[in-house]
DNA sequence: CTGAAAGCGCTAACAC
DNA sequence: GTGTTAGCGCTTTCAG
């Protein structure tokens, strides 16, 4: 494996012009040319680990996420890579399967490797960023925002997004919404309730909202039951509004079964449906912009690594219209 | 940023010594309490990079995927995730979007951060890895087979899975059975294509099999144009094996479109359906092991870092029963 | 514009 | 068992 000592002897120059050269600072066009002639020839690779070593900082940016399965934070991590990559970074992705070990090492393998800066979705509100914070490694926090820093934030308005989905069920004639959100201590997961709260509490003022309110683990498994819970009381809700993607799957599943599927029953997802279309009609989404969180994120990370100083932003995405699953057709959207 | 020299100095010690406790090479106890209680006070993290700069080796291992928001990887990813923490070593995600520029890419950089193997499923036929195996960097391809080299493989029997599949048509009674498989130039794509061809040139001794085989290009769009044109010929199929998750969602769409949704046609699809359960019942998969073969590829590049030297092997795992879309409903496995 | 030389932080001979 | 020291391969002053 060729260095660039190997190179210079081959070009006939010193190895500093070979780093030159390969850095892009001005060199005579003619050594310019030996030099990579010489490292043609060799097939010369350039050793990141000793550049990083002596800049202290890689081009590779670290995406760390809850849950690789989840295809909410795959089409974030393609929004994230398509801006990276057009700003010349790399990016690696690092699944902690929500859990706070596996988050806390890949946080210091970003730091201890020298990456150019991390963009986390924390797995919990109790996330350490105090290496990260004191070292001055950018951070960007997507999704779900850093608890106890203040690092910048791309985030999408979850009780705009709760608050929209259920007043279409309204719009819909329904008129018991529940509502199936994600653990008590996510914060997307209060938030999207909070949304669903206000309007269901202005539409049931003698009806105690907890009572329709069921807390899941955002997957599909706790979607099914849920629902199913839900459609044991007495008096049964007539839609329910489900707080993420995977959930929604779990409780068309669980209805299905119940044979009582959309539009007989309402339901409003929080985010998009994986590989919708083939989902029963009737159940509507709001879109929540995974890609474009990724993307946003990105871009301001970009930004801190080349030197912006400025206070910590957190800049909030909207939710907007919803779509029907499996029709697609168009609904019309909040204001 | 403390350095082992401050923990050195902080502990009394040289950094031999410290560099010695960090890696468990026997010290005395005193000073290694000494040495551990420095770092603790510096707050000290080792510096990877130095490290791997001097080692030539780091214990990080790549993966390489052609598609990061195809279930089927996300799965793979896990079980290579697993198996790797579990003997040490931190995984990094790389996704080369089923381009060869970008899979060279992230080649070039494991190579130059000199991580410990990496783990390839290659996005074409023309993967160089020439680079890889002159460095001797351990490397197992997973899934797809890297063409030309001779490296460890882990995969699955994609004939005998097409085979099956198509088999399991005719004994549900279908007879033209047709074919919807991925591009040309993938290895997996002909592979199950060949299986369902000898079974259906079996059954149709008159008909060229070419007039009821498409190819496309593995995803929900790719699937979904395959099928309308399949419907659109003069003798449309009564039944059609997808060769792949992702399209046998397009299908079902299409053909939900055209409502004639299974059983009324059949269907067998290779590799699970992602959120399975909501598609139309009657569609039956022909199991895809993806979290296995992560596993399996995650021990064979670990036994080749360890320094492992025999020849390569090729680990062909088995598909196996099918299972219906939906309903969950077993079907019999192939012997 | 170019070269010499000093490290980046760590590990691994090599002496003691 | 422990310290000294010489690099790993690169970038970056600093002279020229």
């Amino acid at each position: 494996m060729p260095t660039i000592y190997e190179v210079a002897a081959l070009a006939g120059v010193s190895p500093a012009t070979v780093s030159r050269v390969l850095n892009g600072v001005p060199v005579s066009p003619a050594y310019a040319a030996k030099v990579r002639q010489a490292a043609e020839a060799l097939n010369f690779t350039p050793n990141r680990t000793a550049r990083t070593l002596r800049r202290r900082s890689s081009e590779i940016i670290a995406l760390i996420i809850p849950d690789i399965e989840n295809p909410f934070f795959t089409a974030l991590a393609r929004g994230v890579e398509d801006s990276a990559q057009a700003a010349g970074y790399s990016v690696v992705l690092c699944n902690t399967d929500e859990r706070q070990d596996k988050e806390a090492k890949y946080l210091k393998i970003a730091l201890s490797e020298h990456m150019a800066g991390v963009i986390l979705a924390p797995a919990s509100n109790h996330t350490n960023l105090d290496a990260v914070v004191s070292r001055k490694t950018p951070v960007v926090a997507v999704d779900r925002s850093a608890h106890g820093y203040t690092v910048d934030a791309v985030l999408v308005d979850n009780v705009a997004g709760g608050r929209l989905a259920t007043r279409i069920l309204h719009q819909q004639k329904f008129s018991r919404v529940a509502c199936i959100t994600g653990p008590p201590d996510v914060e997307t997961a209060q938030e999207r309730a909070a949304g669903w709260r206000e309007v269901f509490t202005a539409h049931n003022v003698d009806t105690a909202a907890d009572e329709y309110l069921r807390f899941a683990n955002y997957r599909v498994d706790g979607g099914h039951s849920a629902m199913a819970d839900l459609m044991k009381l007495a008096e049964p809700p007539d839609a329910v509004f489900v707080a993420n993607n995977l959930m929604s799957v779990g409780a068309l599943q669980c209805l299905r079964e119940l044979r009582q599927a959309p539009p007989s029953i309402g339901m409003v997802a929080f985010g998009d449906h994986p590989f919708g279309g083939l989902t029963s009609a009737g159940a509507t989404v709001v879109h929540h912009p995974a890609r474009e969180l990724g993307v946003t994120a990105a871009a301001l990370l970009i930004e801190r690594i080349n030197g912006d100083a400025q206070a910590a932003r957190t800049v909030v995405l909207a939710t907007d219209a919803g779509r029907t699953i499996g029709d697609r057709v168009s609904q019309s959207s909040e204001s």
